[in-house]
Parts: structure tokens; sequence; C-alpha cells
DNA sequence: AGCACGCCGACT
DNA sequence: GTCGGCGTGCTC
């Protein structure tokens, strides 16, 4: 019996598997996930692998093929885990097993001369222009350009030279011997948290009924050793936190340990001190700050049991705890918790996964379910608990939806409505704060009605189409395509156009309108700088401006007590993005803006701009009603077959040759075709095989990017294992056939953003 | 990553 | 010839 292997997954070049041989008396002690140790190239140097699958026959050279030495004692238990986990991302996210491994155990080993590497120069600048001589006398290419390198920068880093500059680990290795140099690595080790005071008196805290009912059941059905997952709805200000801390204090007691997840951009210093103030030193932060160093360190003080809560973003998810209890999920329906990167994994239900494994709990929490998660609810396979009740003070703010149609009849073409412009005025005079949130998307933009709001949209796919500056309107699901539009079919009118507005247009406008007022605007040009972001937010907070205008970013976290206006300039923006979840990311966005006004003693006004009053998702937002939301949205995407009434598979197609991508894509939608038909046929009158639908390819909403051309095809289908087979098919497809060398296939499940 | 091998100019 | 350094390719 043979095993594939992979080989020390710290090495990039060592990217792919070696075969070995399995010795007669580990055969039973093997499975795909065990870490063995091997002997590799021709020093037969011992090193670490992982098995990732066995197979009877070898199809490298027999006489070659060298033995499995032992199993790795460290990898056991906590170890296998994690690969196990690794094997089931693999399976159902698509790409390599290494891919995967490296998703799962971050930074592996403190072997040798890992993280960051400089090389400084040690002779001084004359001394070195002599040894540049020399070397370029005996003509030592390599070693001159290294010495030319360090006579402009005195301390260099390694990979520059290793990569861009071409020079190998032996030039600079002898010149480190001759003393002309030495390679340093950035080794500061210290905990984030360190030398934050901890203030562990412990706050009487009261809970409201729904509090308590939530933690009492937890309690209970923890005790009982039921493990599964919780989704707690609860509006801002019900107070989740305080009924996770609680929950995790429980399983902490009971001598386990908990990891808690939240998007990046909420990981504010207040968060993180409320939890260190209840948990003292044995919480840790993990955040994309932190040097590689100090995330391995983290990582190796959990492992080592010193550790009982990690918070971090989506990676803090492989937190190697020996013993985990509880996950938190904190805003479960943001879209930084789908991986961007091979394996497109969601940490929702990867955390899942985790729990299953390690014998753990789960508990997503959100003012705005996503509607997967909801809709698990609804399927019994969570538990729900609903928050309605805000816990402190505060109430919802009133809304105000402006309909531009009527503005627009009213002679008004400016891009604030009557309504908005007054209340900014009344603020001014109060000197309050006002938010202004443009909800844009990089997206080419679709074709609306300005007269009665219609919007074009794809016959099939029920989302809108994307206008090109040719002059035709696209579908990125499926293809479809039909010439622009000048009259609105809907009203007849000729005020049919794309939407087109920028935060700087908006600027302009506002400062034009309201010369007294001082405005800030937050957006990707302004937070360049380094901290620009934290920057803005400071100044505003200060109430060094009376206006902040920006986009998504200003709505997420922070809390400015001043604010009592907030306006979202054009909802449509992003309820016409193009993609099925447009609709859902909309509500969700006017209900946290929304949720921006208001939040200290004075009541909060808002006002949502629109030329779709009537759409559900606005007035949904508008009233704050996600239960009506939820309704409708869920009988939109059963309708059509989106996620999560079906599962989606988007395959993503690149290349520099945009005919060679065209054409890929084509062969593999029409094999994926075959496949499915073949797959109907021998499952023939079992009744457990249903269809699934193959939509595309297209070119998606980016067609290029860079030189890199792409295309998108959909695969839908009501079962996931039947979508994971079509994958695996596809996959094996495009190792044999030699035309997909130069193309990149990806493939993404349950996309959260269209391609 | 490390190691071997083949290539190339320099020097005994 | 042959030595030392460079760049490339391979490791099951």
């Amino acid at each position: 019996m043979y095993a594939r292997i992979i080989v020390d997954i710290t090495h990039e070049k060592l990217d792919r598997t070696f075969e070995y041989r399995v010795p007669e008396e580990l055969a039973d002690q093997l499975s795909v996930g065990t870490e063995v140790w091997i002997p590799f190239g021709s020093a037969n140097k011992e090193r670490k692998g992982y098995i990732v699958g066995f197979s009877g026959s070898c199809e490298y050279d027999p006489g070659k093929v060298k033995d499995i030495l032992r199993i790795s004692e460290e990898g056991t238990g906590l170890e296998a885990r994690l690969v196990a986990l690794a094997a089931w991302m693999k399976e159902h996210y698509g790409g390599t097993m290494i891919q995967a491994l490296k998703t799962v155990l971050p930074v592996k080993k403190r072997t040798g001369i890992r993280r960051k590497r400089y090389i400084r120069r040690l002779v001084s600048a004359s001394e070195g222009e002599q040894l540049l001589e020399e070397f370029l006398h005996k003509n030592q290419k390599a070693r001159a350009r290294l010495m030319a390198a360090l006579l402009d920068d005195e301390v260099i880093d390694w990979e520059l030279l290793t990569r861009k500059l071409n020079i190998t680990a032996s030039v600079i290795q002898a010149l480190e011997k001759r003393e002309i140099l030495k390679i340093q690595t950035e080794q500061v080790y210290r905990n984030p948290l360190e030398g934050k005071k901890v203030c562990q008196e412990e706050k009487q805290v009261s809970y409201t009924p729904e509090q308590e009912e939530a933690i009492r059941i937890f309690r209970q059905e923890y005790e009982h050793g039921i493990r599964k997952t919780y989704l707690i709805y609860g509006i801002t200000g019900s107070g989740k936190t305080e009924v996770y801390m609680e929950m995790i204090r429980q399983v902490v007691r009971s001598g386990r340990q908990a990891i808690v997840l939240i998007p990046e951009i909420a990981l504010t210093y207040q968060t993180v001190m409320r939890f260190y103030q209840k948990f003292g030193d044995r919480v840790s932060i993990m955040n994309s700050r932190l040097s590689d160093g100090e995330r391995y360190d983290q990582m190796e003080r959990a492992r080592k049991g010193e550790l009982d809560v990690m918070i971090g973003p989506r990676s803090a998810l492989f937190t190697p705890f020996p013993n985990l209890g509880l996950i938190v999920i904190d805003e479960e329906h943001e879209s930084s918790y789908k991986s961007e990167q091979i394996p497109r994994f969601h940490a929702r239900e990867t955390a899942g996964k985790r729990a299953e494994l390690e014998g753990a709990s789960v508990v997503l929490g959100s003012a705005t379910p996503s509607l997967e998660a909801r809709y698990r609810a609804e399927l019994g396979e969570y538990t729900m608990f609903t928050l309605k009740n805000r816990a402190g003070a505060g109430n919802l703010p009133r809304v105000y939806v402006a309909d531009l149609r009527e503005e627009l009849k009213n002679g008004n073409r400016s891009i604030l409505s009557d309504r908005l412009r007054q209340l900014i005025e009344d603020r001014l005079k109060k000197h309050e704060q006002i938010m202004l949130f443009l909800n844009r998307r990089g997206y080419s933009g679709f074709l609306a009605c300005r007269s009665c709001g219609y919007v074009v949209k794809c016959p099939h796919c029920d989302v809108s189409l994307a206008a090109h500056r040719n002059g035709i309107l696209k579908c990125h699901y499926c293809g479809y395509e039909q010439r622009e539009i000048k009259v609105c079919p809907e009203c007849g009118s000729s005020h049919i156009t794309g939407f087109r507005a920028g935060t700087q247009q908006i600027e302009d406008i506002v400062a034009k309108e309201f010369p007294e007022a001082r405005v800030l605007r937050m957006d990707l040009d302004t937070t360049r700088e380094k901290d620009g972001h934290e920057k803005i937010l400071a100044a505003f907070a200060n109430e060094e401006a009376d206006i902040l205008i920006g986009t998504q970013m200003i709505v997420k976290g922070h809390d400015f007590p001043n604010v009592t206006l907030v306006g979202v300039l054009a909802a449509d923006l992003s309820l016409y993005a193009g993609d099925f979840r447009s609709g859902e990311r909309t509500f969700q966005l006017l209900v946290q803006a929304a949720g921006r006004a208001g939040r200290g003693q004075k009541p909060g006004e808002v006002v949502i701009q629109t030329y779709s009053p009537e759409h559900y998702c606005i007035v949904t937002a508008a009233k704050q009603d996600y239960d009506s939301f939820y309704e409708e949205e869920m009988r939109y995407r059963s309708l059509m077959g989106y996620p999560p009434a079906e599962h989606l598979l988007a395959v993503l197609l690149t290349g520099e040759d945009d005919e060679l991508v065209g054409k890929g894509s084509h062969y593999l939608a029409e094999y994926a075709i075959l496949m499915e038909r073949r797959r109907e046929e021998a499952a023939g009158e079992e009744q457990e095989c249903r269809s699934i639908e193959i939509i595309g390819p297209a070119s998606p909403y980016v067609g290029k990017v860079g030189d890199i051309y792409r295309r998108v095809i959909y695969m839908k289908s009501e079962q996931e294992a039947a979508l994971i087979w079509l994958k695996d098919r596809m996959e094996q497809y495009i190792e044999i056939n030699s035309g997909y060398q130069k193309i990149r296939v990806q493939f993404d499940f349950n996309p959260m953003n269209g391609f």
C-alpha cells in the first residue's frame, strides 16, 4: 500500500504530494490526516508530513519510493482533528489539500528561521565598495548584485533579495560566513494585551428576562452534554454580548475553551476590553496587525492551555485549543466571514464542522441574521433566541422614506430630498451631528427610471442587468444580453439612466448647499493613509465636524452619541447591485445605518432616499421589521432557487488569454452538463436523485482585472452532495486536460458577492 | 528549503 | 585541465 503525503507545508515550492510506501506494521494505524515522519531528499533528511490519501499502486518509479518512518507523536488528537477539518474544507469548498491545511494550521513549527528575515550590512560603505569591486572583478555576479543592493540600503528584507534580485540562500550564507552581512529575524514576542490594566471587579449584571431565558436554556443543555448551534437574534442594544459572555463563562468553568469571532472591522478596543475585564489575561486577541511571530505565539499559548478565550476575525476559528467547548460568531451575517482565498470557506459552516469534531457548541448572533442562519433555525437545525427589548435606555429612531420620483416630479433634481435638506438645516442649528451614507458598490451601473423607479432586470435570473459602455445590458449570471433602452417601458419617461454618484460629488454638493457646515469625507481615497480610518472617526467623535459623508465603512460599529440624523442617499444603489444577495445586503445596511442615529440621549431620525419606496427591502427596513423581510426574501430565494433554499456553486475561470478562458469555460460547462446527464441516468429510478441546473458561462461583473480575463459558470441544486460530486468530477477533468494549464479554476459554494 | 548537477570564466 | 561560484531542477 502507498500513501500520498504532503511534506512540510511551510514551504511553497513543495506545494504538492509525494508517494511513500506504508510499512506493514503501520498499515492499520494510518488514516488521512495522520502526521508522519518521512525521509526526504537525497540526504534523507527527516521531515514531517501529512497523509492526504492512499492507493494500492504507485505512479512514481517504485524503485525510488521510500518508506514512511513512523507516526509523529505530537500529531494525535488536536492536530488530527484540525487536519480532518481541513479535509472537510477541501471537500466542501474545492482547492487542494495543501491549501486547506495551510488555512487550518497557519504558522507551523518554529523550525529554524521562519518569520520575516532581514539582511543587514556589517561592513562600512567604503569597505562595501571595495568588496563590490572585488566581486565584479572576479565575475561573481550574484555577490555583486547583493553587495550593490546592500550599499543602497543597509537593511533589506530576505524576500526582496531572493525573489526580485534572484539571489539564492547559499550566496547570502557565504557572505555571512565572511562577516560581510548578518541575517536578522524579527522576533518580538509579547502578549498584545499586556500592559492593559485588569480591573477584574465583578460588576453585578442584571439580565432582561429574554437574556436570562437564553442563558438558562444554554446552561441546561450544555450541562446535559447537548452540543448544538444557537442563533441569538437580538436588536441593537439588546445585550447580545452579555449573553455570549455568560455562556463563555459557563463553558470555561467546565474546563473548556471558547473562540469568539468578530468581523475585523468591529475589532475595537472597547469590545476587547469587555472580554478582558471578565476573563483577565486568559483572553487573547488575534488581528491582522499582529506579526506572524506574535500570531504563532498566541496559537502556541492556546495549545499549551494558557488561554481560555480567543477573540479574533475569521482566522481565529482555527485556534488550537486542546478542549474547545464553544464558538461564538458575532454579527454572523457579515460577509467578511466568507474567505476570499482558496479554500473559500464560510466561517459559520466551518465553525459548525469544527464544533462537531471537537464536541463543542456554536452561538451565532446578529440583529439582522443571514437568510442562511434564520432558515436553519426554521428547519430546526439551530435553536433561536430572540431579544426584542433594549437592555438599557434609548429608543428606536424615527425613519422616513423619501420618494425620489416625487422629488423629480416637484422639480427637485438634487441629490438631497427636501426632507433631508430640512433636517440637515435643523441639526446644524442645534449643533448635532449628521451622517450621510452612500451605499455604493464598485460595480457597473444598472439602468433605472428616475420617474417611476422601474429597473431593467434579467428575465431569467431576476437580478438587475448591468449597463456596459457599448450600449449593451448584460446579466452576469446567465449571460443574457439586450440593447440599452432609451424610454421606460413602464411609464414612457425618457428619464431612464444609469446611476452614477461618488462621495466626492456629494461632498461638493453638501459644501455648496451648507457652506457653514464642517464636512468630513470617508472613503477609500481619504483612508488610504495609515490609520486614516481611525483619524477620521476620532475627529468626528470629537465633534470637529458636523457632517460625515461615507460609504459602507461608516455604518459599522462606532457609536457617536451626538449623531441624531442619518441620511441614506440612494438605497437603490445596493438594492440593484445585481446579485441575489443585494436585497439582503440592503436591508442589513439600512437597519445598521438607522442604528447609528440616536445612540445617545437625544432621539434620532433617519431618511432613506429611494426610487423604489414600495420595495419590500425598503419598507421592512424602514419599519425595522426583520421577520417580514425574511418572509419576503425567502420567498424570492425559493422561487429562483438561490441559497439558502438551494445550493449554488460558482465556478470562476481566470486567465491571461481571453479566447482560451472563453473556450475553457465553454468546455467545462459542456462537460458538467454531460456528467450531470450521466448522473441522472445512473440514478435512474432511484428517487434520491435531483437535478443540477447549469447556467452560463457568462462574463462576470468585472470581466477583466488587470490583464486577467474572467468567466463564471453557476450551478444550482437542492442537494449539496450532488454539487460536491460534480465539483470533484470537474476538478479531475481539469487536471487531466492540458488545455487548462493556463487557466485558473476556482470553486465558490454559495458565494457572498456576485462575480 | 536543501542538495546535486551542469555550465562557465579564471587560474595553476 | 580543474577549481569555485552560479543557476536550475528535483526531492516520492
